[in-house]
DNA sequence: TTATTATAGTGTCATTATAACACTACCAAT
DNA sequence: ATTGGTAGTGTTATAATGACACTATAATAA
């Protein structure tokens, strides 16, 4: 690569952190390494990490999933580039955030692991290394506003779902309770999931809809919450 | 900056691009250079160039608007971060695309300029360096959407404003007409807009009300459009 | 002075979307 | 047969949207 043309030139490093969401224990959680080396030496993070040579970054946050949180070809997107002269006392470091969305029966992490995998609910965060607190809370942001106008909750759910969850996965990213007949109307007339021919049945209730989506790819949607 | 302990780790180039768009005879305009240097030579492309030394991708977006388009201070988001292995010839380079909105009036480039800065109509687009007719649609879709959530469509007017001029811009980037009376209501009933006592005259046809915005910071708007 | 031209400005109504609200149904377990 | 616990179901008032056409005003030309 001959891009160093001019003297001035002098790249930045480049890495990539992943914001995992999860649904676990009724409440949002996202997943964090404890760091094995300085800066933040012993610090919680969002797992991450340098390109390697010749990789994309959507490339690198795929390679990431699947060495630190064992999930592959879950829904992931990229969030933003920060890239602020004070975010790494190592200099210019400039990382692309993405944001993924696992259930968390995919995780497949050991929790033994020299980094210390764990997840961490979003409303519980321990003290972060560099900016990724900032990173986090942009990812959820963004994922608030894409429940309103995407089908990406699918990526939450299991494939077969009641009403009863589907909702309470909203309440919990939303973070506030919605009306159970407005929010089956509602969801019902966008026509993306259909009721499949079985119900869910539990300890001394009454047995429960299952639902599918019809499709799961990732579709914006003119209207919705 | 000691970050290459992995052997692996070899970094991208670090680009930034810019695409600028404004309002020109009627119609959305997106600002391009004559490139004069090889890959792309004598192509049109995006303003763009290489991060200097510790240098920020808002620092180099803002140089860029500055030394290619004469413009400051103008509004201006990150917009995506584009680093396909195959966009560049030269090998992995990442870029991290902004767009910027400026009313033409403000911008100051010589035509002459050894890289013919030159607005084009987005509807009549030049063959384009790279992956810069992508970006570009990128970010025509990041406008559009931000039109009906957000004020920023101030950038792209003058200090004092008809209705009709409003409401035209919105055509314009939104390529399609509105109603008049829903337009008025509608703006109105967002209260970030107020008449102010000038009315603006023509050739052989009734005054109109001038407004100004009451804010100029770019504000996310619950309802819009 | 009158007529013409061009754009500004104004209201209603039907339809749709939203938001608030509480009771009955069903199964399992005792 | 009773109880516990979650599932499931409609109505109504309010607000937002979208469709629609005529009058008002100033400048200019006749």
């Amino acid at each position: 690569m001959n891009v160093n043309k001019t003297k001035l030139y002098y790249p930045p490093a480049v890495t990539v952190d992943a914001v995992i969401f999860t649904i676990q224990e009724n409440d949002l959680g996202v997943l964090l390494i404890e760091r094995s080396n300085e800066p933040f030496k012993n610090c919680r993070a969002l797992p991450g990490g340098f390109l390697v040579k010749n990789e994309p970054s959507a490339d690198a946050v795929a390679r990431i999933l699947k060495d630190k949180a064992g999930i592959k070809g879950v829904y992931t997107e990229q969030l933003y580039t920060f890239d602020n002269l004070n975010r790494d006392p190592r200099g210019h470091i400039l990382t692309v955030a993405y944001f993924a969305l696992s259930r968390s029966s995919a995780l497949k992490f050991k929790k033994n692991e020299k980094e210390h995998p764990q997840f961490f609910l979003v409303k519980k965060l321990p003290t972060l290394a560099f900016d990724h607190k900032k990173i986090i809370n942009y990812a959820l942001s963004r994922l608030r506003a894409k429940l309103e106008y995407t089908n990406i909750i699918y990526s939450l759910l299991p494939d077969e779902f009641t009403m009863s969850q589907l909702q309470k996965t909203y309440e919990i990213i939303l973070g506030k309770k919605l009306d159970k007949r407005n929010f089956i109307k509602k969801f019902l007339s966008l026509g993306i999931i259909k009721p499949i021919s079985k119900k869910l049945s539990g300890p001394r209730r009454r047995p429960a809809q299952l639902y599918r989506f019809i499709s799961k790819k990732s579709v914006e949607l003119k209207k919705f919450f």
